[in-house]
DNA sequence: ATGAATTCTTGCCATTTGGCAAGCCGGGAA
DNA sequence: TTCCCGGCTTGCCAAATGGCAAGAATTCAT
């Protein structure tokens, strides 16, 4: 039933299976279906999730008010907007299932009491804000000294299941260009 | 003489100022010189420091060898290669002071003693951690909306005093330009 | 003080990316 | 089937940014 929860708690070598099954026992089954929103701008969020099937994508609204994806989720993942949970304040990201989602979640509340009990799972918690943290480093990094088609095979390389399940502009817009600019990369990329 | 110390600890609400100074006690006093590094490319990040006095750069190389600025720290600010730090990976960093620098400092070990043994420091550390990656988000939200120019005004009002401390063409990295660009948006934007 | 090295600016031109509008394509609704 | 609509591509041109090299300004070491 949980396993992938629990070989996810696992990973990291900080919990034993049998902790591992303990704290995933805390752990609610929850579905996103298809353009549900798992977190909508202005609210505070208050679930944790570990996605499990579907994709999900994170997007915001720029000062001209278009639409600017900053994240992909995909299975396995820690789904999370993480200043919002953390910090109690109103989220200025939306957080919507591009297709149907399967999960294993955690309220606020849940969480703190795992964290309060387990601290085993208290340094897994940390072990994942860290390692998103170091992600989005290097998400920076490439944004500073790749070009636009260099991020799109890296996009492509490290996530293609992305390509399969969020439309083009999407994409676009989480690599910093326009739709155009990815059409003509893909155009010249297929070439090669 | 740590009263610096003690009020960044209790700023946040989540240490109270007689915790805060119990905590600020673990913290030893750390000099480091102009141009000296506080952490080298390919070693184990062992320090976590409490920035009281100058400025640091904290730079990486790209696959060109070209140095790239990936922060800044001003005063009142925690200095830390989070990644290499609390994996024990080599880091792919370098942080080195842009001035004479002063600040207040623990290793790994004894910020793990100091976890474990005040919770209110440990909810601390997190808040830290969560802030950095908020403003990284910020950061990367910028790079994606906003305009080479736009992100040279931001940074002059969030943050001036870089400027007299940093060479632009480390300012120009930062912001993801070449100091060719930055020294054109520099006569443009004088102009207004 | 002197010379060397670094930093910053500028001109010229190339490349990348964007804005807009038209058209194409494919899927869903009736 | 037929229509419609959103998603994707493409052409044309503009704007933003980069690469390179020269020179001016500044800093640094001796």
């Amino acid at each position: 039933m949980k396993e992938n929860l629990i070989a996810f708690l696992t990973t990291s070598s900080l919990v034993t299976p049998e902790k591992a099954a303990e704290i995933a026992g805390h752990f609610t089954f929850r579905e996103i279906p298809k353009n549900a929103f798992f977190l909508e701008e202005g609210k505070i969020a208050n679930n944790y999730l570990f996605l499990e099937k579907g994709f999900m994508r994170v997007f915001a609204y720029d000062m001209d008010g278009n639409d600017v994806t900053t994240g992909f989720a995909a299975p396995r993942q820690v789904v999370l907007e993480v200043s919002s949970f953390f910090n109690r304040t109103r989220s200025q990201e939306n957080i919507q299932a591009l297709t149907d989602c399967e999960g294993w979640g955690l309220t606020y509340d849940e969480l703190n009491q795992l964290f309060h009990a387990r601290p085993e799972f208290r340094e897994f918690g940390r072990h994942v804000l860290v390692n998103a943290f170091t992600t989005l480093k290097t998400r920076m990094l490439s944004m500073i000294t790749e070009t636009a088609e260099q991020r799109y095979t890296g996009l492509l390389n490290t996530n293609p299941a992305i390509f399969q399940h969020a439309p083009l502009k999407n994409i676009a817009s989480y690599l910093g260009i326009t739709d155009t600019s990815l059409s003509r990369i893909r155009k010249e990329f297929s070439k090669k």
